[in-house]
RNA sequence: GGGCUGUUAGCUCAGCGGUAGAGCAGUGGACUUUUAAUCCAUUGGCCGGGGGUUCAAAUCCCCCACGGCCCA
């Protein structure tokens, strides 16, 4: 047991209250109220309106202050939407509930009850009349004035975090709410909320180094999911024709502010749409998000306005590398004079790269950034993308796009690749470049070829990153501020 | 992986070669309408871990652990 005086002052008040009889956490006492119901409905009731009330109010939650008058106080309990005062009075609670007061440290979790009532300074307030201690800390929580701000200790016990500084709920309660606008959106379009397997026998869908791991039983490995896309395409085939996933993906990656090794996407497969039908879909369902968030389609993001009026911009990757990343017509067409240019902007490429990844390789290192207010990049190489289809005006170039807010992909969709012959094709393109030693290049996956031989409607599929999306929508620099629990490294005790 | 930077009381932070500090919280006392309540008194430390340099190290140097920011 740790050798801590603030805990052991705090043992000892245990074993006082033990000794009194006192049940230190019982579990048959339930509040009729929470204190954001009392607010709601109290807030602007003056001390006139709230003497005539002859009901009882009665809330749980964690005591935050106490400020002590010798033979009263006023404390502050916290529970899972709010605050709200309470009045601690000798001469109105019992002996043994005034004891047990006295023995009360700031992070107990106590249960009061009593009439509502205005202080002097006009704060609404419950005048205990009955005070049941549910559950006794030990621990002491952090300041209440500088609340918790070291980040290591804020991500490792969130609790404390959530606890300790409100904010953080306030984030996390939007997360929710985002993601319970887009099952509304979708299911307003009919579309079916479904699940695909994460753990995979081929990590598919997306070009990135999977998490292994191994099922005993059957003796084979799997991979932890890189995308839901093939599975969500099979179900496509068999004809679940509007389909969406929001979970988790993995990435065997380095972390930063935009990663974490685990993140939810949201991707949705929609048949005899195009990906043109996505761009005017993503950006209805993104003012339908900001109108309910933000009651308007302008927000602001690190200090930048965001404006998500549409239509968006469109911008297609050839023209944003003459644009915005000062390429020439030749640069962009010379192999040599691309690998020159992408070296000088210091991009890692090879000499037998295509020249497709080779532009996208420049457009991540200089273009990206600079896509502040919404816009789909569209007109991507072939080469970077082999699951999405040709473009019926240069066979180089796939109907797809990304959708970029703030300098950070938030979207990828594009029109899906539905001829067998041309997707075994794409496969065998990857496992080259794989042999050439790109070990993130798509792996040959002969059961999706099946799927499409047996004929996949035209489709269109998009993911969105909820992540970076929640990020965006709630003003956070770090991905780790919407992710409960970022991955840490673990810590020897 | 590289550069910079951080780790001191429960929390927030000072101290940067010469006896370990403050505010808050805690403890004891006063106080029945406070809003970071106030007043008096007071407890609390392997200065992240290990190794050096020095008469002397929280402070300088090296290694390690765990974070943060930037870059790849």
């Amino acid at each position: 047991m740790e050798d801590n005086e603030l805990l052991n002052i705090r043992r000892e008040k245990i074993s006082d209250l033990k000794a009194a009889g006192i049940d230190l956490y019982p579990n048959d006492i339930k509040p009729q109220n929470t204190t954001a119901e009392i607010i709601a409905e109290f807030g602007n009731a003056d001390s006139e309106a709230l003497a005539k009330l002859t009901n009882r109010f009665s809330i749980a939650g964690r005591l935050m202050f106490v400020r002590n008058f010798g033979k009263a106080a006023f404390v502050k309990i916290q529970d899972y939407k709010g605050q709200i005062q309470g009045y601690i009075a000798k001469n109105v609670l019992s002996t043994d509930d005034y004891f047990v007061f006295k023995k009360l440290d700031i992070g107990d979790i106590v249960y009061i009850s009593g009439k509502l009532f205005r202080t002097k300074t006009d704060e609404l307030t419950i005048e205990a009349e009955k005070l049941i201690l549910l559950s006794k800390s030990i621990r002491p929580l952090p300041e209440k004035w500088h609340g918790l701000t070291d980040i290591e200790t804020r991500y490792r016990q969130r609790y404390l975090d959530l606890i300790a500084n409100p904010k953080v709920k306030e984030i996390f309660y939007r997360r929710s709410r985002i993601i319970q606008l887009i099952r509304q959106f979708m299911d307003k379009h009919d579309f079916l909320e479904v699940e695909t397997p994460m753990m995979q026998p081929r990590a598919g869908g997306a070009v990135a180094r999977p998490f292994k791991t191994h099922h005993n039983a059957l003796d084979i490995d799997l991979y932890l999911r890189i995308a839901p896309e093939l599975y969500l395409k099979r179900l496509v085939t068999g004809g679940l024709e509007r389909v969406y996933e929001i979970n988790r993906s993995f990435r065997n990656e380095g972390i930063d502010s935009f990663h974490n090794p685990e993140f939810t996407m949201m991707e949705f497969y929609w048949g005899y749409a195009d990906y043109e039908d996505l761009m005017t879909y993503t950006e209805e369902l993104f003012a339908f998000m900001a109108k309910d968030i933000f009651e308007g389609l302008k927000f602001t993001y690190q200090g930048t306005e965001i404006d998500l009026t549409p239509p968006w911009k469109r911008l297609s990757v050839k023209d944003a590398l003459l644009q915005m990343a000062g390429m020439e017509p030749d640069d962009l067409t010379d192999p040599a004079r691309a690998i020159a240019f992408a070296r000088k902007a210091g991009c890692d490429v090879k000499e037998n790269d295509p020249l497709g990844k080779i532009h996208m390789a420049i457009f991540d290192e200089l273009v990206e950034k600079k896509l502040i207010q919404p816009t789909f990049v569209t007109d991507y190489p072939v080469a970077v993308s082999p699951l999405s289809r040709r473009s019926n005006t240069d066979p180089e170039l796939v109907d797809r796009f990304e959708l970029y807010i703030s300098g950070r992909e938030i979207a990828n969709a594009f029109s899906e690749l539905n001829d067998p012959a041309d997707q075994k094709e794409r496969f065998l393109q990857q496992l080259h470049e794989r042999e050439a030693g790109d070990d993130e290049a798509h792996e040959m996956d002969e059961d999706y070829i099946r799927t499409l031989e047996y004929a996949m409607p035209p489709t269109a599929g998009e993911g969105i990153g909820i992540d970076r999306l929640v990020m965006l929508f709630t003003d956070s620099a770090s991905i780790r501020d919407v992710i409960l629990f970022p991955l840490l490294r673990t810590r020897q005790e």
